[in-house]
DNA sequence: TCTGGGGTCCTAGGACCC
DNA sequence: TCTGGGGTCCTAGGACCC
């Protein structure tokens, strides 16, 4: 029997939704006074901008100085983080409602692939103008949607329609929508890598599209490479993927022009009070870490990073804290010469041989049930072949004990 | 016009091991 | 004893994204 099957392979059912100007939009959703008019989220720097600002010319990461010359009658609100925190989950609520393959690339932005509901819930544009209402009238958002077979198309899509907007690349229609794009629009091309294809007299993705992969490995790297490759020709198998871990934790501190000035004991309290809010936030996440990255910023714009790999993973703060410490000391004579403007740390969560740890609340006496729920839960989340061996840390050690293969 | 706070991924060299 | 190839891990830097 032949059972023909209108998969994801063969239909657009991958949906990209995307918050327009999230942030000022949620200030104008909770401020009627605002609506209507150019609003920028941000002081020093524009964090968000609504439309109407927008309009002016006014651009996310622009200096607050130069967003006023270009918009004199902006209004400017200060960041209001926990408020977006609030309407991000209360939007991935209608999200992971609408379907239970969710993506989330950011707090305002998702994949949904939407091709297992189709007799259920209709066709993928109909779940889309649904959603986009749903988020209109349940959380008071504007949100744009893009339709199309893969998610680089959806997420170019979306960007198109915006603001709040619906649009759906049908598959045969696909080349035609691709290849007069400019190679901005390609996924990981910024400015550097659009520089290096100009200078090759490269502007559209159709252009891109007419090159080897070798060729273009040369203008821009090996992995780059075969991305732009693929994406210009329209190849692109990644598949919507739930349950995505975030792979570090970090915080920084711009310090300005005072960083330059700062005693070591100031700098130290900077320091204390990055890592506390970082292990705080791994902890009630229940993720560990074992390399703790300093990330630098210098008057002069140069950075630099520092980073130490500890033998175990860990939230505890005082381990972090005190490679944290000592990554500082030993880039003191940098941050001297050089003036500090800019202090950040991360705490990478994995390490590179994929192997993975579970923090539990162990007592001084370990029971085995204790340790197998763990060793379950490392699998269910990473699979068998991760599993070699397992550790067990204390309050500040650990212990390697062997995990048997099944 | 000089700047925020989060993240992701890739590259490359050196150390080390088999 | 000499030599080579292959692999992993750590570190540092860079580009990019929202």
């Amino acid at each position: 029997m032949f059972v023909f099957d209108e998969s994801a392979h063969t239909s657009a059912s991958i949906l990209h939704a995307d918050l327009d100007s999230f942030y000022a939009s949620v200030e104008q959703r909770d401020d009627p006074t605002l609506r209507g008019r150019p609003v920028i989220v941000g002081g020093g720097v524009v964090l968000a901008a609504s439309y109407e600002a927008k309009a002016y010319g006014v651009r996310t990461a622009m200096g607050g100085r130069q967003a006023l010359q270009l918009c004199p009658a902006a209004i400017i609100v200060p960041p209001r983080m926990s408020a977006y925190s609030r309407a991000s989950e209360a939007v991935f609520e209608v999200f992971r409602d609408t379907t239970p393959v969710v993506e989330p690339l950011s707090v305002d932005e998702a994949f949904l692939d939407v091709s297992g509901l189709r007799r259920t819930a209709g066709a993928p544009v109909v779940i889309a103008a649904r959603l986009r209402e749903r988020v209109l009238d349940e959380v008071g958002l504007p949100i744009t949607v893009g339709i199309a077979r893969t998610k680089f198309l959806a997420k170019v899509a979306s960007q198109v329609a915006k603001p709040d907007g619906l649009l759906l690349v049908p598959p045969h229609e696909e080349l035609a929508f691709l290849h007069p794009l400019p190679i901005r629009r390609l996924w990981g091309v910024g400015a550097k890598t659009e520089e290096k294809l100009r200078a090759h007299g490269i502007e559209t993705v159709a252009q891109v599209a007419e090159l080897g992969e070798s060729t273009l490995s040369a203008m821009v790297g090996g992995a780059m490479g075969r991305q732009l490759y693929c994406l210009s020709r329209n190849i692109d198998r990644r598949r919507v993927v739930t349950g995505v871990r975030r792979r570090s934790v970090g915080a920084q501190r711009a310090l300005g022009r005072r960083g330059s000035t700062m005693s070591a004991a100031e700098i130290d309290a900077v320091v204390l009070n990055l890592i506390d809010r970082i292990t705080r936030r791994m902890r009630s996440a229940g993720r560990t870490g074992r390399t703790v990255t300093l990330r630098l910023r210098f008057a002069d714009f140069g950075r630099a990073t520092r980073s130490h790999t500890l033998p175990h993973a860990t939230s505890a703060t005082e381990p972090i804290l005190a490679a944290a410490r000592d990554l500082v000391a030993a880039a003191a004579p940098l941050t001297a010469e050089r003036g500090l403007t800019l202090v950040g740390f991360a705490v990478s969560h994995i390490d590179r041989s994929g192997a993975a740890q579970l923090e539990l609340p162990f007592g001084p006496h370990v029971e085995r049930e204790t340790v197998d729920r763990a060793v379950d839960d490392v699998r269910r989340r990473f699979g068998n072949a991760a599993l070699t061996r397992g550790v067990l840390v204390g309050r500040d050690h650990g212990v390697e004990v062997p995990v048997l293969p099944d």
